[in-house]
DNA sequence: TATGGACATGGATTTCATTTTCATCTAGAT
DNA sequence: ATCTAGATGAAAATGAAATCCATGTCCATA
């Protein structure tokens, strides 16, 4: 499944287990480089696509269509309910969905079935005292690359 | 909620209704112009991105990332099922996952909860009879031969 | 009917995540 | 130690979507 093991696969799978968030690939390749591992955002990105596909990591797509990946933890979770303010992510417990999706496909006939579920709200923490207006602090793309630090703490 | 009615946000509104699937706003836009309907892309773009905030149209994303729209049924239908190799799409019945996004936000205490549940497989008319290779790969309403790359991912 | 300004259009330009290319390097089997 | 399929990464390409901005159009008001 993992092609060749190399100190930059690792590095990438290391810094993805880190962070126990959802971080983008160009996320991680900052935080690699800013720690001194001189890895290409190329690699991150096939690393990271690689452990996707061998069901290492689970991804996420953000409003602007981005990728997000975390390390897939070892109960073998698959969904997640993520704040939109300060992105922080955890497991849900998806049996009931699973069980849906899987009755759907029989009752249809449908093959080679996937399913995306995707759960997000802003968590208490980051709720304000009234309305969702505009939440305190937003993840995405900020116009500094600088205050990220919320991202992942390594 | 809408903005203006114009004679292009009619046309698209129009053209996607027609489609009964989820179409990308380029094809769209292909659509519009090979029938002689002058709309600018941007226009295309903008009049599904109300269409979406208004609740005129649901959005799902393909493989690559890109916007697939289509019209929302009468009945509020919210989640589909679509077919990987033909794009064919069917509303489902998400009760069920509803309930389960509900049980969730009160749980946990988070707020303006949102969710996205995708579905995807191979209908039964593109199952070829074994495994699941290169499916089919049927036509449909895109006419040009160009964009088909799109709805033909495996 | 005229008019002013808010809203809409669309071609061109820009952005930006992700992919591709390709010359070079390396893990790991023999 | 040698060999080579597989891995790397800088640079360039790709492509969807957003943004600009000059122009066009709707519509309430005079």
């Amino acid at each position: 499944m993992d092609g060749r093991t190399t100190r930059q696969r690792l590095a990438v799978m290391r810094a993805l287990a880190d962070c126990e968030d959802f971080v983008s690939a160009q996320a991680l390749h900052n935080l690699l480089v800013e720690n001194g591992i001189r890895v290409g955002l190329t690699t991150v990105y096939r690393a990271l696509r690689d452990l996707e596909a061998s069901g290492g990591a689970d991804v996420v797509r953000d409003d602007a269509g981005e990728r997000l990946y975390r390390t897939r933890p070892a109960d073998g979770h698959r969904h997640y309910l993520l704040c939109r303010a300060c992105g922080r992510s955890r497991p849900v417990d998806s049996a009931i969905v699973e069980e849906w999706a899987g009755r759907i496909a029989a009752s249809t006939g449908y093959a080679a079935m996937e399913h995306t579920v995707e759960l997000t709200g802003i968590c208490t923490t980051c709720q304000p005292s009234g309305e969702e207006g505009e939440p305190p602090c937003r993840l995405e793309r900020a116009p500094d690359t600088q205050g990220r630090a919320r991202n992942c703490v390594s």
